[in-house]
DNA sequence: ACATAAGCGAGACGGTACGTCTCGTCTTCTG
DNA sequence: CAGAAGACGAGACGTACCGTCTCGCTTATGT
């Protein structure tokens, strides 16, 4: 006794517009930001009805989202090694070397973005940031469990430490370099561990 | 021998207008962000006409820029009496607590607005971040300097450290408390201390 | 073979909303003129978008020059029943009495509208004022072979006679009685006939 | 004693700015009518500020009419010496000339102008085209008295003939020559003359 | 085989805001 | 005081998108 069978019914929808309609989105968000993406402009380039844009994504906003979920895809690696300055390097640097790449600006224009659209916030926040945040946290704990860092180390601030200091760079314009990551690792890192 | 005349001439602009204008602005930015700001209403509100914004403004993005420079008056004391911890505090802890004030979430709109405007960026570099972070720069290098401070303190990075948590914490909507400041500061002190 | 197939494509316009913007149109043209119709009021009556009436028309003058043809049917029968005199009062007094009926302001403000409009003009031309002035003329030529006209009668501007008689007094606000089409061609007809 | 004195007070309004206002009006008025006049482009162009125009017209209407009464000045000679044919020859061919001097389409589009500005009508009526029809009626009723035009002639439709034929292919752009004034005369009188 | 659903490109639709322009009025300062 | 300059409230201009809604067509079941 099946409650639902509900197999599709009527035509189904073309998987290739799918990626048409991110790619011309993300194109057009790259070099002008949210307010340059423009519904009709994406149809116009996609070759697209507007319709098939409004029938996957309810609004422009949840469509730039999905198109920067779905191509920049900033889920990394979640290592845990016991090592916690290579854990650390390894979760951060793969984000420096992206902000130094091609992909850079577009990086740091979504990121403001974000901030500026509760529904890309939370969105972003479930599927990416918060993941990191969780396992940044348990490697600081186990560090300390360890005695490989001081037993007073404020978890929460210092799991947040990384993150903030690459973003505030970036976000603000400020130079760094592709090692950026190891170097306040090791700044942190190095006074912290317990003498 | 006057190098240049220009003295104004015709009818002055009127200063209550500005006022007016401003006001009604960033009435609207505190509640939605840019795109709830239109220059319609912002000219119906005031009881004013269109043109008179535009005669001052040629954008609604310069329009809210100037709002916000005019009105957010970031620029706090730059304190230097020789103790460390008492001046990084005394340097951090207006932001915190305009953060958690009824300001807070237009600070926070606005900050995410300056990555968007290279114009306000720049602006917001030249008059508040950059006097900051120079002054920043300088009470780090005094302490290393009367040994207050370990001397391999990186102080770029040192410097960027607490408003890079602070604004971080606040942008990603991450709960803090109205001693951050002393928290944050104690916590990357007490180690950077030389034993 | 087809040479063009050009099917239309999308949503039909709505006819129904090409009727509402006319009238809106032509009913503030009628109380004010040219300079009292305006997009955004007659998009507000008709409960339409202006895109809607950009649409259809491109300019401000286009959607007055469409509502008046449209609108102010000035085509009327052209008859030949070689009865000379007959026939230029059939062709004459349908102008004099819309001219001397409610419509008549309008008719007048349209008509000199029209000489301000280049489109308009040639519009008007092509598709009202020249037909009529070739039957005219045919009318007098026949008239002429008959031997009911004098033989050196210049048809060049005896058939421009009658229409500018009527319209010069229209524009010029003199009075004329609804038999004025009559009087005119009497005036005329009386004294070109042959003895 | 003196009920008023009103000596003008303070200084003199200067005369070659009204010239310099209405040169400028004018030139304005000539290349796109109407709509393409406007006072700041005026004010712009001659050099002088809105309010000196103001001060002198109350509104734009009023200054074109202002323009092209001073300037076009359309008062011809108002000839009687007895012979009819040269008399009415006398008064039309100057405005046949005009409207195909370089004038032409300034004075056809200030026509045009007329039709829709009541003010502009009336003043012209009063002081150019009134004066005209008085006269003519009087050449024609001496003409019928003398004998040398048909008893029955109706005085009225007869006298706005020549303006009405001459008006209507004007408006209305139909070609004619230099010598189209004594043409028409000639097909006017040459029938209503007794035989 | 053929109705029944959707998907699709196209584009009309009611709105809203944009930034520009002109109107006619009103200061402000200079000659 | 007249004049040049130009600010001011008002409001229309024509453009650009938003998100929704037909259209006629194509593609897939389910009967």
């Amino acid at each position: 006794m099946k409650l639902v069978d509900h197999r599709p019914r009527g035509r189904r929808r073309d998987p290739a517009l799918d990626d048409l309609i991110l790619d011309h989105t993300l194109a057009m968000f790259a070099n002008g930001g949210y307010e340059s993406v423009s519904i009709e402009g994406v149809a116009a380039r996609a070759g697209v009805g507007k319709a098939t844009i409004y029938r996957r994504y309810p609004t422009k906003a949840a469509l730039i989202v999905a198109a920067v979920r779905e191509r920049l895809c900033l889920v990394d690696q979640l290592p845990d090694t016991g090592d916690l300055r290579a854990d650390l390097v390894t979760m951060m640097s793969p984000l420096v070397r992206r902000l130094l790449s091609p992909d850079g600006p577009m990086l740091i224009a979504f990121m403001a973005e974000r901030f500026r659209e509760p529904e890309l916030e939370a969105e972003f926040e479930r599927s990416v940031v918060g993941r990191k945040r969780v396992h940044m946290r348990k490697l600081l704990r186990d560090a300390v469990e360890r005695g490989d860092l001081a037993p007073d180390t404020d978890i929460e601030i210092s799991a947040e430490m990384l993150p903030a200091l690459i973003w505030y760079r970036a976000l603000n314009h400020l130079p760094f370099e592709a090692d950026f990551a190891e170097v306040v690792v090791d700044q942190l890192l190095e006074v912290r561990a317990p003498l």
